[in-house]
Parts: C-alpha cells; structure tokens; sequence
DNA sequence: CTTGACCTTGGATACAACTCCAAGGTTTAT
DNA sequence: ATAAACCTTGGAGTTGTATCCAAGGTCAAG
C-alpha cells in the first residue's frame, strides 16, 4: 500500500503525473483514506509500471488507455477483439521500426560520406546532401583540404581524427 | 517558383504550416513579389522535403533546425562537427529503435499467447498479462472454452505456470 | 500546540506542432 | 468592375502530456 508520493517515488514520476493519469482514467487508486488520500495497491504499481514502459516506447496514453480498458470489462470481448488490438499496436510498432530504419539508413549514408575531419565543412558531403535533397550521395574528395595529396585519404580512410574543437 | 499554397499543395502540408516554419526558422522562402507574396525556388521545396522527412521519422522541429542551421554557416564548422551531428542523431534513432525492438518483442509474446478466438475474453492469456505484468506469459489452455477436451489445443502447453501473487 | 512534510482540489501554465480566424490587400477571369 | 481565389499579418485555439500553484486539510514528532 503506498500513498501517492510514495509510489510516485518508487516509479519515478511525479505525484501530479498520477492525478493526471487517475483524471484520464489510466490508473486509479484502489482506496481511498477516510481522510481522502489516495491509496495504491501493488497492483496498482504494477499497472503503472505497463503504463511508463508502454509511453517509452511511443504510445499514446489514448493507446494504453485502450489497452488497459479492455481488462475492466473482459467478458464483453473475445479473445479475437485482443489479440487484434495488440497485434495492431503491433503492426503499428513494426511499422515505426520500419519508418526508422529508413531513416537510420540514411543518416548512415551521410555519416559515411563524411571524412569527420578537422576541415572545414565547406564542401561536406553531408551538407551537400542536405542542400540537394538528391539520393545518391557523393563521397568527399577533399579538395576542400586546400593542401597537398598528403590530404588525398577518402571515406574509407576513417585515419585517426580526435580533433575536438570549439566554435 | 512556387507562391505558398503552390508548395503546400506539392508537398501537401499547409500553407499555415510553411508559415509557422518559417517563423521557426525552418524554411523561409527565397523572395516575396512587390506585394509581399512569399516566392518558394526548387531549392525551398527540396529542403522542405528534407524537413518533412526528417519529422515523419520523430525528429522534432529543433532538431531539424539544428542540422539544417549548420548549412547556413558552413565555414564556421569542421566536418568533424557536421559529422558528430549526424552521428549524434543516429545514435538517438538507433536507441528508439532498440527500444521499439523491446516493444515488439513484449507485444510478440503477448500475441502468441493468445489464441484469438471467438471465446470470451475472461481467461484471456493478455489481459492475464496485462493484469499481472509479470515478465512470463502463461498461454491460455482454453479452460475458458467451456468445452471438452476438444479445445485442449495449447500454445505450446506450458499451462503449468501459477499465479504468483495477490497481496 | 506548533511545525513541517505530506495530502486534497481546481485551475493556470508550458511546450510542441500545428490549425484556424479576422480583416484586409492582390491577381485573374469574365 | 466585380467576384473568386489567392495572399498578408497578428493572434487565438487545439491536442497531448504533463507541471506548477494556491488555499487549505491531515498527521507524526517535539
Ligand atoms: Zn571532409
Ligand atoms: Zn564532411
Ligand atoms: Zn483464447
Ligand atoms: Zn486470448
């Protein structure tokens, strides 16, 4: 049994974030003292604890809310209506992956293209890019290096750069 | 050349959107006509594109602005820096990824436990789940079909599990 | 009995990222 | 020359997710 500074400490949140969510019906205290303090149950822990690691990972409090209200009236729900609402939640997280992936492929491209070095970033590959919007990106050739062939490393030659410098 | 509702219309966004961009330093059109027409060139519509990209994968506006500001003021950083950036933001969308992936898994679980039949969802292996929170799934071994052994297909029968608390 | 930490409520505020509105100026087509 | 469809600005409203605040009630310790 906490109260709810109690629990909002064991879970990390604020006591406020706990009368929000009783205020939009996600998690509300199993009692209540007969002076009106809020009394949580470890039940109650617990469904907060699926609550903050279900909004970790991108759901709505409208989403959970869905997900949690189904438990408040089972009988009226088969097995089908909740296997289908996980696995469209599922299919929704699938497709963030998937969203994801395409946009970490492409700050790979850039990072790749990208000496990393001390050079000014001038003729960078990675702003280029940015400017161009085009989507095959051109490797560095360092000519912005305004040196020798001792600068004629390329991409691949990820040589030693440690160059951390204020601007 | 496009006027505001041009752009918005080919990039399908609004020209309420082009405009609160514009005031966040996102995106400000190359010129305005003598009566004060905003005047969009390729160039506006390509970084624009990059913009709407970027947010459709969860980068917020300031961090949107923070890659595109660099290009403003090349010279003033080193490819290293731009590099860092991007390198940093990778890092972010790789750890969302790695979080959605968690997610995935957990909702996975909960799907296969469940058979996703028409039977009433009182025994319902994810709701049960949901419940308790604990981290190991019993799969539902369909006692809730009110049937014979007919229905004594399981998941992968690891019905032995027991409830565990209840405090 | 007073103090300080805790709790209550309702309402205000914040931030992101829009979205809509009002009042008026511009362009274009008939 | 008038209407329709555009554009301008400044400012207000919206949604989601909290946070903060004020005025006051509760509780255990000294
Ligand atoms: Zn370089
Ligand atoms: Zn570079
Ligand atoms: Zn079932
Ligand atoms: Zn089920």
């Amino acid at each position: 049994m906490y109260r709810i500074g109690e629990l909002a400490q064991l879970c990390e949140v604020r006591t406020d974030t706990l009368r929000f969510y009783e205020k939009h019906g996600l998690l509300s205290p199993s009692s209540r003292t007969d002076s009106g303090y809020r009394i949580y149950t470890e039940a109650d822990a617990e469904r907060l604890r699926f609550i903050l690691r279900a909004k970790a990972v991108g759901f709505t409090l409208a989403e959970i809310a869905e997900l949690l209200s189904i438990e408040l009236d089972k009988s009226n729900w088969a097995c089908a209506d909740v296997k289908g609402l996980v696995d469209d939640k599922l299919a929704n997280v699938e497709a963030k992956i998937a969203e994801l992936n395409h946009f970490q492929l492409s700050l790979q491209r850039l990072s790749q293209a990208c000496c990393g070095g001390p050079e000014s970033a001038e003729h960078c590959s990675i702003l280029e890019a940015l400017e161009s919007s085009t989507e095959n990106i051109r490797c560095e050739n360092h000519s912005h290096t305004h040196d020798d062939a001792q600068f004629t490393k390329t991409c691949q030659d990820k040589s030693a750069v440690k160059n951390t410098q204020e601007k």
